[in-house]
DNA sequence: ACCTGAACACCGTTCAAGT
DNA sequence: ACCTGAACACCGTTCAAGT
């Protein structure tokens, strides 16, 4: 069984010194910090995320960021969180076309998880932040205007998000070791009497991600809010 | 925005000594170090496998795991694997009520995750064991066997997938997290004026968990394979 | 109010040795 | 073939101190 690796792309010992030996920095801030860490897990992963490697990039103490920040996990909650807002037009939110209206929001959360991989698999285990908090009344608000009982109003939300950070942590994670795949479908052809289904269908090289998010995500409006 | 326990169990500082120091340790071995490594995670969650902690239970010194094990890695892809076997009747898998094997399946994974709940965060972001694969083996065959096509076959696998695994995860970590739940909650109740649909639906407290999933499975194989 | 270096209590893993 | 302790190169964070 291969080692895989967990969302941090391999830049091997990549020590870098301080970051720009020119200019000035700044002085430290809660929004810089916030912003350099969302650099950081975007170009080392999850597990480059480090406070001496933070505060380098910084042009700081390792130490300074406590002033800032109360611990490791306060930085995480701060960068999830400022990378899930939702700048959707309100006239869309509104528009007759819920279903539109819900679609458009749902891809737009799993774009701007995709373009930040490390996002998908922390929100599920963090406190839910304010941005999301704002996603989920938004969607929430939609379903009820649509016709969702209040009855079946959590249901039908947290089947959206099942769907929504199953598929894109999945695809966050493969995303990141392409040659993870191909070993593994390798490893597959080798047992293909074992596995002759998935092996055939190619499971894990041939996939059209977005439309089969896009499908699901229909499948799952068609039950919750059926269509008349 | 409260730090919150991401699957780590709080017993504090219980720096437990050799577990039985009456009997003698039967040999090392790679399925006494898997089986202890489970036990290690369903009590200490997803942070709390060390090596040294690991050696302890087994009563052995930390660095005798590495003759078995190449690294912790490995350790983590066997414990997720182990967790994973399915012993559904074969029976059940070709009766002519694909559905309900379906379901049965998926029902099955759901719970052996939740009786581990480490194993579900780490399943998207390792290489895919045998059990695993001999699931979606499985599943693709009913599938197949149900009359989905063989081009549609990759994304009903993959769909159904996302909403396991995203049903799951959160699952998991809420679980393990009910005073959070309730913080959140209370935090929400603050801002009622910013929240107004889901703090009226108490969406992060009332929740049929088990109804939900089922229901969402339920309208996922409606689109994937319509009932006729 | 804001920043710092030294130091502590951990980790995973390498290595050179033991039996 | 199997196991071990010492040691290395890290981590997050505390603390006592600087400006």
């Amino acid at each position: 069984m291969a080692a895989r690796r967990d969302g941090t792309q391999d830049k091997r010992p990549q020590r870098q010194a301080a970051p720009i030996p020119s200019a000035q920095e700044p002085p430290l801030s809660l929004e810089r910090i916030i912003a350099t860490a969302v650099e950081l897990l975007d170009a080392e992963g999850i597990d480059g995320l480090k406070m001496r490697r933070l505060a380098d990039r910084l042009g700081s103490g390792a130490m300074s960021l406590y002033w800032h920040v109360s611990n490791k996990d306060e930085v995480f909650d701060l960068a999830l969180d400022s990378v899930l807002e939702y700048r959707g037009s309100p006239q869309l939110s509104e528009s007759p076309d819920w279903r539109q209206a819900v679609v458009h929001m749902l891809e737009d959360w799993r774009a701007s998880m995709l373009r930040h991989p490390w996002s998908a698999s922390l929100l599920p285990r963090r406190a839910l932040g304010p941005n999301i908090l704002a996603r989920l009344e938004l969607l929430g608000g939609i379903l009820s205007r649509a016709g969702v009982d209040e009855a079946d109003l959590n249901g039908a939300i947290w089947s959206l998000w099942n769907y929504v950070m199953g598929a894109t942590i999945t695809r966050a994670n493969f995303d990141l070791s392409d040659e993870d795949m191909l070993a593994g479908q390798q490893r597959l052809a080798h047992l293909s009497q074992e596995y002759p289904t998935i092996e055939r269908a190619r499971l894990l090289l041939d996939n059209d991600w977005d439309g089969v998010f896009r499908k699901g995500v229909d499948f799952l409006l068609d039950g919750l809010v059926p269509r008349q």
